[in-house]
DNA sequence: GTCTATATAGCGATAGAC
DNA sequence: GTCTATCGCTATATAGAC
């Protein structure tokens, strides 16, 4: 007992209950549909503690965001790192460092992974302009590096198609982690979504030999050599 | 002067423009944060004139989408079977008739194609379960037939790993589309959003390739034998 | 730091005149 | 088919007690 305040109780801490919350609400109904007033609810937590801890709805979206994200792109940078120093690693060996780190998380996330997968989902997708800066910034950096390590090892191709080859294989992992649900639907469950397993190595193998084929001829319209 | 009624001017067609103002604001802010109030102003129209000629703010929504997506997957149908008739054509051709038709279209909406494009990934991430079974119904058609039609000529892959594949590419496909605007920011410019002639042939290049790819080893679980 | 109470504003929807 | 007016509700944000 000794002289622990009795009258507390915080949830481990408010803040982070906070966040917990919000990135279940905004996964399940999207940011705009997702209430302070829910998320204080499902928190356990005072209306009013969003603006004392967050400042503003905003505030809150941008926390909740920054907190997977950071991690996520400090994890792909670090494996990135390591296939360059490993000198034998191909271009499987950097998508998995690019792919993994995303799809560990989604297989990590309790309630089958789905919270988060769709929360990177809307994170591509959300119209405030604000919010978008703010993830532009956070995938500039592994964006370029990733891209830079990629053209190392596809050096046929011109920097114009190496970014839209980036991009394509971008697009395709946030599509099938944020819809993978869908895909289910769609399969009538052939496609297990909860089997990531298979699915890196499905998308590992699609997207290395879509990066490794020839340059496209006669697409370059700007005299960009090689 | 005639005995033209004077009063009434009607903007073509009250329900077309608010078809048109709905799917601007929709793409520039979010469904949900594009009020009724805001989408009759910009279409010149009145409060009520949604209930009229929609019922709800659900029934616009989905009458926004129906408008495009129906004759999208029309065309693209019709092409694939303008593949099946040719009987020559390959994985490209089928691909081609998957992916030009979207492309045409954000070429050809006004303002640079952002609203179509941005409509269209809205559509995949929208968190409201009444309009995602709504597009469900509205691609699984689509999506079954050319799965088929890229397994006749695909017959090394397991059917499972045929229909990845196809998610794959749409997903690239998708977020291509959406997010153009952030691939040129990314690129400093030197990928063009606005050039859909060299983004088509270099998505299915891409894609074509990543389809052809040897089936994965190792992958399936459960016992499909090809 | 957490609470209640409230300010201020916007929302979707509808009734009923024209 | 279009309008005005309004109902009933919810939103974010804040002030001030504890």
């Amino acid at each position: 007992m000794a002289v622990t305040e009795p009258h507390t109780e915080p949830h481990v801490d408010t803040r982070e209950a906070l966040l917990d919350a919000a990135e279940k609400l905004f996964s399940e109904h999207g940011i705009q549909a997702s209430s302070l007033r829910m998320i204080t609810q499902q928190a356990g937590a005072n209306l009013a503690a969003v603006h004392y801890h967050f400042g503003s709805k905003e505030g809150l979206v941008r926390a909740v965001f920054a907190r997977r994200l950071r991690p996520l792109e400090e994890e792909r940078l670090r494996l990135l790192v390591a296939c360059d120093e490993a000198g034998e690693a191909g271009v499987e060996q950097v998508l998995a460092a690019f792919v993994a780190p995303l799809l560990r998380r989604v297989r990590e996330t309790p309630e089958g992974g789905q919270d988060f997968a769709r929360l990177m989902g809307l994170a591509f997708m959300e119209p405030s302009e604000e919010l978008r800066s703010m993830l532009l910034e956070e995938f500039r950096t592994t964006a370029d590096r990733f891209i830079a390590g990629l053209h190392e090892r596809l050096p046929h191709l011109s920097r114009q198609e190496m970014i839209w080859r980036f991009h394509f294989s971008a697009g395709a992992m946030a599509h099938v982690v944020s819809c993978s649900q869908m895909v289910e639907r769609f399969s009538a469950g052939l496609c297990k979504c909860g089997d990531h397993e298979s699915l890196l190595r499905y998308l590992v193998v699609f997207l290395a030999s879509g990066l490794k084929a020839p340059a496209t001829m006669g697409a370059e319209l700007q005299g960009e050599p090689a």
